[in-house]
DNA sequence: TTGTTTTTAATGGTAGCACCATTTAGAATA
DNA sequence: TATTCTAAATGGTGCTACCATTAAAAACAA
């Protein structure tokens, strides 16, 4: 044979497999609106034979639907696949993956989330209505009898509501998503600490009355300097926590 | 048979498929740092018989993990399932699929957009070393050339990078994939406007070298109050693109 | 008729097999 | 020594069979 012709390049051929074509073909349908929350999919077997895959692919082109928060399936007559609403949950394990395989580390969450928390803490200030604060307060109150009972592994988890609410008085699902992946990956430590028997927060219910006051003011300078503060303060306490997730390969 | 007991609440017994129990221990050892980057699990008909599972499951759970970015499957003798390093891109595919259910807006997308990019102009500004101020530099020359020949496509490719160069210098790999998810997203609808022969930016590059200026002065406030000029006038032109996403279900 | 129980059919979940395409190592060959 | 051929391992796919679950429909009892 001749030698190959210099200068030519060929893209490579990426085989698209039978479950990636049907992905795609489902969330351009999806895109496009053809396709929305609540419809439903042609039974595995007769969408397969539609298709004309095998049963096997089908499912698994389901399966990464599935947990996309894309599809929910349902077993028995009546089931099938359903277009669901998503999951605003799926980030968080975007980040916990990344986290675990070493690709981030530690301190580049903390960072992002204080940077970010900030943000929501100004958009709060200006956004929040009293039953937003009301929630947080009957938040902190919670918190209070928590302490009091000595239940540190449920403060914990009023802790995590705390961030949930506030970040839902941003009005802004995206946000709202985003500081989510990073609480919830950094109250995973956090949790583990307390439930090693780690020195619990002090001065909690304290802290947190001090920043609604500020929420309820309006005072976005202080409001902001105070989560800042107490979030360093937390992050501090967490980085001998820190697994051995070196970057290197 | 008699009534039902009172105040007797059973948990909901979620039956666990086989397949999320896989990939919950390959998620577990790999956060416990017994799997890590390179490693190669056993063949699939192997760990199959190992799990004492059927080839399908096992194959879902790959699947799912592969999609993930956690696993790499390579075919041939010496292929197999190897940990991969992560896939940055998967939280685009997140925010992507969210808007398609509409359970994110793009008003939504915009303003988290315009805050969180004001973010990582304040952390650039703080970092940027010059290497990253030049690879800006060459990225608008070659927007300026692009302008030049009228290929507004291609320009669209260089705002992608603009916006990828302005995040890597932000040194935080959290910050830069939550932009670049939000970015990436907006960017298919420019390139989509731009495709149908909407007017492009005007003095889009006299723009960009103003900021890049005021970048490289590490004027913060000049920096942020022009980026967000930008980003706000280019969403503007972006609102009437957006395609029936309600958000009702 | 009305309420309960049983039956039945549809559907996802899983196992197992066969075969193909790809890929690499090693053997065979020039 | 270099090339070519062969073989084996592996993921990709299709197919069948069977199980567990579910809700509708039918059968039955009051």
């Amino acid at each position: 044979m001749g030698d190959a012709l210099p200068g030519l390049v060929f893209t490579p051929i990426h085989t698209r497999r039978a479950f990636e074509e049907i992905c795609q073909r489902i969330r351009e349908q999806l895109a496009a609106g053809a396709l929305k929350p609540g419809d439903k999919l042609p039974a595995e077997r007769e969408l397969a034979q539609q298709l004309g895959v095998g049963r096997n692919a089908l499912r698994e082109a389901l399966r990464s639907l599935e947990i996309a928060g894309i599809v929910r399936l349902q077993k028995g007559v009546k089931g099938g696949a359903f277009i669901d609403e998503g999951d605003p949950g799926r980030m968080d394990q975007v980040v916990q993956d990344m986290l675990s395989l070493g690709s981030i580390s530690i301190d580049e969450l903390t960072e992002a989330r204080v940077h970010i928390q900030d943000l929501v803490v100004r958009l709060v200030c200006a956004r929040a209505t009293n039953a937003d604060f009301d929630a947080l307060e009957a938040n902190i109150s919670h918190t209070e009898q928590m302490t009091a009972a000595g239940q540190f592994l449920d403060r914990v988890e009023c802790s995590r509501e705390f961030y949930s609410l506030l970040a839902a008085a941003t009005r802004n699902q995206v946000l709202s998503m985003m500081v989510h992946s990073l609480t919830e990956i950094l109250m995973k430590f956090i949790y583990a600490r307390v439930a090693a028997g780690g020195t619990p927060q002090p001065r909690l219910v304290e802290k947190r009355r001090d920043f609604l006051a500020a929420l309820r003011a309006r005072d976005t300078v202080r409001a902001t300097r105070l989560m800042t503060a107490h979030l360093k303060s937390v992050h501090v306490l967490l980085k001998p926590a820190v697994p051995s997730t070196r970057k290197s390969t």
